[in-house]
DNA sequence: CTCCCGATAT
DNA sequence: ATATCAGGAG
């Protein structure tokens, strides 16, 4: 296991590696911001981009989301994949938004977290990036690479991931911490055949040196 | 734990 | 062909 000064490492190498690192959902405001999300589960966000490009175009607000059928939001959104569980999260998700909300998107991750479709990983992003509110949210990129890298445990779930993170990191820090771990590793520390022979962190990544003995 | 699920890279 | 992609709910 890393310990403090050693996190701090690596995460300073990511910052130069990714100095630009930040959220790549294209969305205007909460609300879209909220959809992509929602869509972004087990989907790259390039697809989603794609998607929402013209789904934004006819779905403006909650109520635009209601206004059709079930199907026609599906067809909507269907080169995206899970599109039918998605599609009736988003409606529920509206539903709420309109009788409990106002129209708005909640502000809090306990509130956001209720509603369809979001969970602890969208909640975070969502009150990190609409928001401006400290969070570090645990998605499969932040979790590979904090257990390869030995941030955290093999066997942790994401919440504990989640909270090792939180306490080693500065409050401050932990929404760019969050993007650039993710940069590094979706375009470096990639799930299949990551490059460790050409990884600046190969020293101390104990993963890193494991793969490299086994070529 | 399983299911939802199309697009894309390898 | 198959693993993987800004996961969440039952």
């Amino acid at each position: 296991m890393l310990n403090k000064k050693q996190i701090r490492y690596c995460l300073d190498v990511m910052a130069e590696m990714f100095p630009d690192a930040k959220g790549e959902l294209i969305h205007s405001n909460p609300f879209e911001l909220v959809i992509a999300v929602l869509l972004s589960a087990q989907c790259t966000d390039k697809l989603v981009n794609k998607v929402t490009a013209h789904l934004f175009l006819k779905y403006k607000e909650p109520e635009d989301y209601l206004a059709v059928s079930l199907e026609e939001l599906q067809q909507d959104i269907r080169s995206i994949g899970l599109y039918r569980t998605k599609a009736k999260n988003i409606q529920k998700l509206c539903k709420v938004l309109i009788d409990e909300y106002n129209g708005e998107v909640p502000r809090t991750k306990e509130e956001l977290m209720t509603l369809a479709g979001v969970g602890r990983k969208t909640a975070n992003v969502v009150a990190s990036i609409a928001f401006g509110e400290p969070a570090i949210a645990v998605d499969t990129h932040v979790e590979r690479v904090s257990k390869r890298l030995g941030i955290c445990r093999w066997k942790d779930s994401v919440i504990e991931v989640e909270e090792t993170l939180m306490r080693k990191v500065p409050r401050e820090e932990w929404s760019v911490t969050h993007h650039r771990i993710i940069f590094f590793g979706r375009y470096h520390c990639k799930a299949r055949n990551p490059n460790c022979l050409e990884c600046p962190l190969l020293e101390l990544c104990r993963e890193g040196k494991k793969r490299v003995k086994n070529v």
